[in-house]
DNA sequence: ATATGATGATACC
DNA sequence: TGGTATCCCTCATA
């Protein structure tokens, strides 16, 4: 039907009608949450008077003899700005945009609604391909290592309780996660381990700095900030394998920075912006970083698809750059192989992940080319063994290969995960359990949310890659914020998880305590950065409040708001 | 409540 | 090959 029609309807007299047809993409769909279906067009009389559009309406003197004004928008999808349908959140439910591949794995004729992905993690696993060739190296890694590893998987221990949590640590979300490689044995206590993270900060030179954040969470309120560090985003920290009170991190201000622990004083491993700014295809940033103990060195590698390696002694450069990626790509993780030193793992924008023998090094020269989808986020060796890859892709799909003596021609297996690339959020990297004998259970956060009760949640998946079904899912009612940045701890059955710019330490469920009593359960949350403007160069006094600030503002209370129907308690999730 | 903005990969010319 | 328009479940702040 016409619009004019149902205008004139409207008005029996009708003055001079100006039709002002405008799209709206929705993006507050919430705020017509219910179910319902909303109809297509609305109109509404702007103002009670006759208006033109397009004339001063404040102005007005003609306000009397200006005629009436009609807008009428037309409710499009935000999406694919087509008509009859809308994506969006609804409550707590994202509706897809049916016109677009599945926003989960892909692929076209379905939502994530009914993506089979989202029912059965592991839909469409390909078990490992049966291998018919056999190396000298599988007969010393069989008689070698096998014995080593138990032949019955013990059950996984998943933190999945919130123990306790700094809000807003950071002016900026978090980049990196790491725990201190000894200290929870040092001291007595049992319970004094360190957590190391960073913040990035802004791209501009001389803005903001790179901050290096530490926080003893046995001791909830000793927290260290280090603003000065770095002069632009903090891409990547490890720890000094020969000296374990320093810390290597490296930044896209070009450098790499050696930085005692206790004073904060960081000195220049090596800068390859020497000279300043020279226009944006002349400035180094470093990704990618990682320590080689056995020959002293510190690895890093740039924006351009270039590899570096450092003396960590002499801070001298040890040769020449040498091209691992495509040239004038981004590298963005390295990882020497645990077992045999001689190992080096790339990954970048090129869309592949690389082995490398660092005896053999030159461009070109790499061992294996592992061929993703889109951009690998990281390439990782397995923790103990060294002989697997755990791979994470921009294609939304996890890869691992089971053996890097074997056939690397294809992953053993790809599990279909939501992990999207956002440019808004750090990228996403499944992480190994570094205690899991049986090197195959993997952390990484969720992009899509869930309805969990009425909040739309984005839970921490916990996948075993050698099945590629979902272990655990774990999530907390009041952390609303997609936690891309998980780390699970080296010895102790603990998680942290860098959301935002909080950070969230998980512990098991008791299992003596009965499950209610858990759920009741408040953790100690420590809020920062609140009046962080206001008193420059120190945190204020922390308020002991347990997540009264956070919820505010927040996606749950909107959710909560919008939410027509009363929460139905039992309805538990959408996800059966 | 709603608007705004920060900013990386990619597709396409 | 380079420049730019586009982006889809962000998040915090004004």
């Amino acid at each position: 039907m016409p619009p004019q029609k149902r205008a004139t309807r409207r008005s029996p007299t009708p003055p001079r009608v100006v039709f002002a047809e405008e799209e709206t993409g929705s993006d507050d769909s919430s705020s017509t949450s219910g179910g319902e279906e909303e109809e297509e067009e609305e109109e509404e009389v702007v103002g009670g008077d006759a208006v033109t559009v397009g004339e001063d309406i404040n102005g007005g003197k003609s306000i009397h003899e200006a005629p009436v004004s009609i807008k009428i928008t037309r409710r499009v999808c935000k999406v694919c700005k087509g008509t009859g349908h809308e994506a969006g959140f609804r409550g707590a439910t994202y509706i897809d945009c049916p016109k677009k591949p599945c926003f989960l794995c892909k692929l076209p004729g379905h939502t994530t609604m009914t993506c089979p992905h989202r029912v059965a993690m592991e839909h469409g696993v390909v078990p490992a391909p049966r291998r018919h060739s056999r190396t000298p190296l599988d007969y010393v890694f069989e008689r070698q290592l096998r014995p080593e590893i138990p032949k019955i998987k013990p059950a996984f221990v998943v933190p999945d309780q919130v123990d306790c949590a700094i809000i807003k640590f950071h002016s900026r979300r978090i980049t990196c996660l790491e725990f201190h490689p000894t200290k929870n044995n040092v001291v007595l206590s049992g319970d004094k381990i360190k957590i190391l993270f960073d913040i990035p900060c802004f791209f501009l030179l001389d803005s903001k700095k790179g901050q290096l954040g530490i926080w003893d969470y046995g001791m909830l309120h000793e927290k260290i900030v280090y603003r000065s560090i770095h002069s632009c985003i903090l891409n990547n920290m490890k720890f000094n394998p020969v000296n374990e009170d320093t810390l290597f991190t490296s930044s896209s201000d070009g450098t790499i920075c050696c930085t005692d622990l206790e004073t904060g004083i960081p000195s220049i491993l090596m800068d390859l912006n020497p000279d300043g700014w020279h226009g944006p295809a002349n400035w180094v940033m470093l990704y990618g970083m990682d320590t080689n103990i056995e020959r002293g060195l510190v690895l890093v590698a740039d924006n351009f698809g270039h590899l570096y390696l450092v003396d960590a002694r002499t801070r001298m450069r040890s040769g020449q750059s040498i091209l691992v990626h495509k040239k004038g790509t981004k590298v963005v993780g390295l990882h020497c192989n645990p077992v045999h030193p001689d190992l080096l793992l790339s990954c970048g924008n090129d869309h592949f992940a690389r082995i490398w023998d660092l005896r053999r090094l030159e461009a070109g020269s790499c061992l294996e080319s592992l061929a993703h989808g889109r951009v690998v986020n990281s390439a990782y060796f397995s923790p103990l063994t060294g002989t697997k890859i755990l791979t994470t892709s921009q294609d939304n799909r996890i890869r691992v290969w089971d053996s890097i003596f074997g056939n690397l021609e294809r992953p053993s297996r790809e599990v279909v995960h939501s992990h999207d690339f956002n440019r808004h959020l750090t990228p996403f990297k499944a992480e190994w359990d570094p205690k899991d004998p049986s090197e195959s259970l993997v952390v990484i956060g969720r992009y899509i949310s869930e309805n969990y009760n009425g909040v739309a949640l984005h839970p921490i998946d916990f996948i075993d890659m050698s099945t590629g079904q979902l272990v655990a899912e774990v999530m907390e009612s009041n952390i609303t914020t997609i936690s891309p940045v998980n780390k699970l701890h080296p010895r102790d059955d603990i998680l942290a998880t860098g959301s935002s710019r909080s950070i969230f330490i998980w512990r098991p469920k008791e299992a003596s305590k009965p499950e209610e009593e858990q759920q009741g359960k408040r953790f100690k949350a420590f809020t920062c950065g609140k009046n962080e403007k206001k008193s420059k160069g120190k945190f204020d006094d922390e308020s002991d409040d347990d997540f009264g600030d956070f919820i505010r503002n927040s996606k749950r209370s909107r959710a909560l708001k919008s939410e027509r129907k009363p929460t139905q308690a039992k309805q538990s999730k959408s996800r059966t």
